[in-house]
DNA sequence: TCTTTGGCTGCGATCGATTGCAATCATCCC
DNA sequence: GGGATGATTGCAATCGATCGCAGCCAAAGA
C-alpha cells in the first residue's frame, strides 16, 4: 500500500507548524494565515500530493461529508435518475452519496441504516416510504437530518419531496374519460406505501367527478411487473367483464398488466387502454409505447439533496413538503374504446 | 445532533477497560476475552445502542471497509444489476460500496477517483474501461487494489471480469446466418472501449467463418440510443442498399437502430433483423421484443467484488481474467430475411 | 513452597487532523 | 517611550477506537 503524505510532512516541508498547514488549506480558516505562508504551504502540499485524511478530520469534526441514500430497489428504473439528481447536487459541494439497497425488506432497511450510521453519514435521503416507520420516528427523535423522497411516512415530520401524484392521476383519468372510457380500473400499489394511497384516493376522487363513470380499485401485492401480471390475471381469469381502461399504480405494474392482457389474447390499446405512472426510462420503447405520467425524477433527487444540505447546515428540520409538477405523456397504450 | 455512545461509556457500564470492550466486540480478537466478560460487554453495548465510530477505527487501522465503484453512467440500465451484484457480495462481509458516476468524461473520472481516495476506500471496482488509461496505470503503480469490470484497459495488469464477448457475438452471427441472412452489419461502439474492439473483431471473425456472407462494420459515436439512431440514419439516408440483419454493439445502440428503422418506414424484423447485446432489463418488453445476448451482470458484479476483497486481503494483485458465459436470447427482433 | 505458564485484562501510545488558547512581534497611538 | 492592538503562528488537547506491552492471578509443575 502506498503511504500517503500526512499533514506533518507538509508542515515540515513548508517549515511551519501543522496547525498552520491545516488553516492554510481550509477555506474557512485560510484568512487567519499570511498570504505568503499560505502559498508556501500550498506548494508543499502539491509537491507531496497531500490528500487530507478524511477519517482523521471526521473524527475531529464529526462530519463525514457523506450522505446516505436508502432506496428499496436500485433496479427499479426510476431510482437511477433520482440518484443522478442527488449526486449532481452533492458532488460540487464536496459531499458524496453512500447508496444502500433494502430490497424493500424492513430488516435490511434497519441494517442499512445502522451501517450508514456507523459510517457517520451526515444525513439521509430516504426513498423507501413505508407508511409505518418506527425506524424513522427513532431517527427523528435522535435528531438525525433526513429528507423523504417520493414516498412519505405518516407521523414523521421530515421534509418530503414528491411528484404531484393527485394531479397526475386525475390527468390520466380525464384523458381516458375524454377518449370515451366509462369503465375504469385502478391497479394500486400495496397499501403500506403512502404513494399508493395518495394515487388510489386521487383515482376515486377523479372518477367521482364524472357522472356515469364506473370505477373500481384493486390492490397489487407489490410494485413490480410480476405483481401487476398476477393481479391482472386474477381479474381476467374470472371470466367476468373487464374494464376498458386501466390506470396502473406505476409503470412496472402497467408492464405486468400488458403481459397479462397479451396472454389472455387481449390487445392494448384496442381492447384495453393502459396508463402507467413515472415515465420510467424506455417507457416509450415498450410495446405498445406507454402512455404514462411523467415524474421529474432527477429534479426530485436534486431537490431532496438541496433540502438535506440545508437541514444539515441550519441544524434544524422543517416539516415542509415540496411537490414537483408532473405531466401526462400520451403515447400508444391508450385509445378510444371499441364499441362492444 | 444526538451524541452517540462511545467505547468508553460501554466500558464504564460493563465495568471493564475500553480495550477489553474493543476486543470483546471484534470477532478477530474476541478469543482473547473471557466468555463471561464478553457477554457482559455485549449486554452493555446493546443497552447503550453502541455503534463503533468507523472513522476512529479507520484512523487507527487505516481500513475504511468501503470500496469505490466507478461507473460511466448509472442510467445505463446494465449498471444497476452490476451494482446489486457488488453490494450483495460486499454487505454480508461488512463492506459498503461508494458509487461514483463519471458521465464517461475523463476529467470527472479523475475527480471521482480522487474523491474516493480521499475517503480512503480500500479498493476500486472500475467499470469505465477506456482503452487508454493513465489514471489506472498510476493507481496500479501506487499499489491501490482494483478490479476492472466489463471493460478492460490495455497495459494495466488489474484483474478483469467480463462476459464472453466473442462467444456472444459469434452466437448472434450464427443465429442470423442460420436464419438465412447473407448481408450483415455490425454497429460497433466507440473504439476507445475495449469491449467495442473485442466485439467488432469477433463479428468479423465469425462472419469470415461463413462463405458468401457479406459483412461490414460501422462505428457509432457513443454507446447510447441517440448514437445508434444517428448512425443508422446516415446509413439509411444514403439510399443505398441496407443490410438484412444488424448486430448492435449493445442494447442501447439496438434501440436507437430500431428508432431509425421505424422512422424510415422499415419494419423489424420483417425488413431488417436486429440483435442487441447485454439483455438489459425490459429488453423483452420493447417493440419488437429484442433478440440479444444475455450477460449475467449481477454475477459479473459479484465476481468483481469477490476478486477485489481477495486482493485486499491477500495484499497482492493477480493479473487474471474471469470470463463469464453469455447466451443468446432469441426473441422477436430477428426473423428470416424476406426475399427481395 | 516457589517458579513457571498461560489466560485474561489494563495501561497508554497512537492514528492524522482540527481548534481554543497563548505567545510573539510589529505597528500604532498618545 | 510604553502599553494597546491586531495579525500570525505555535502549542497541546482532543476526537474514539486499536493494539503492543506489561501486569495480575490462578493453576500447574518442580
Amino acid at each position: 500500500m502506498s503511504k500517503r503524505a500526512t499533514i506533518a510532512e507538509v508542515a515540515d516541508l513548508a517549515g511551519v507548524h501543522k496547525a498552520t498547514v491545516s488553516r492554510a488549506l481550509n477555506p474557512g480558516t485560510a484568512h487567519y494565515v499570511n498570504a505568503a505562508t499560505a502559498k508556501k504551504v500550498q506548494r508543499a502540499a502539491k509537491q507531496l500530493g497531500y490528500i487530507p485524511n478524511i477519517m482523521a478530520r471526521g473524527l475531529r469534526t464529526s462530519l463525514s461529508m457523506t450522505i446516505g441514500v436508502i432506496v428499496p430497489d436500485l433496479e427499479n428504473p426510476i431510482f437511477p435518475p433520482i440518484m443522478r439528481g442527488i449526486e449532481n447536487y452533492l458532488s460540487p459541494r464536496g459531499y458524496t452519496a453512500l447508496l444502500a439497497n433494502t430490497d424493500g425488506r424492513e430488516s435490511l432497511e434497519r441494517a442499512a441504516f445502522d451501517s450508514l450510521l456507523q459510517r457517520r453519514v451526515d444525513g439521509f435521503v430516504m426513498a423507501t416510504g413505508l407508511t409505518e416507520h418506527p425506524l424513522l420516528a427513532d431517527a427523528y427523535a435522535r435528531g438525525i437530518p433526513a429528507v423523504m423522497l417520493n414516498r412519505g411516512a405518516v407521523g414523521v415530520p421530515y421534509p418530503l419531496v414528491t411528484g404531484a401524484d393527485g394531479a397526475g392521476i386525475s390527468a390520466a383519468v380525464n384523458h381516458l374519460v375524454g377518449l370515451g372510457h366509462r369503465d375504469l380500473l385502478h391497479v394500486a400499489g400495496p397499501g403500506n406505501f403512502t404513494t399508493s394511497l395518495a394515487r388510489s384516493d386521487a383515482f376515486t376522487a377523479a372518477c367521482a367527478t364524472h357522472r356515469s363513470v364506473k370505477h373500481r380499485v384493486v390492490t397489487a401485492q407489490a410494485l413490480s411487473v410480476a405483481a401487476g401480471e398476477s393481479t391482472m390475471d386474477t381479474i381476467l381469469a374470472n371470466g367476468q367483464a373487464y374494464p376498458t381502461a386501466i390506470v396502473a399504480g406505476n409503470d412496472l405494474l402497467a408492464i405486468g398488466i400488458l403481459h397479462s392482457l397479451r396472454e389472455h389474447g387481449l390487445d392494448c390499446p384496442r381492447d384495453v387502454s393502459v396508463i402507467g405512472f413515472n415515465d420510467m426510462p424506455f417507457a416509450e420503447d415498450i410495446q405498445p409505447p406507454l402512455t404514462t405520467v411523467h415524474v421529474p425524477h432527477r429534479e426530485l433527487g436534486a431537490e431532496a439533496a438541496r433540502l438535506l444540505l440545508n437541514a444539515i447546515q441550519e441544524g434544524k428540520q422543517e416539516p415542509l413538503t415540496v411537490t414537483l409538477p408532473v405531466s401526462l405523456i400520451v403515447r400508444g397504450s391508450t385509445a378510444k374504446p371499441k364499441s362492444r
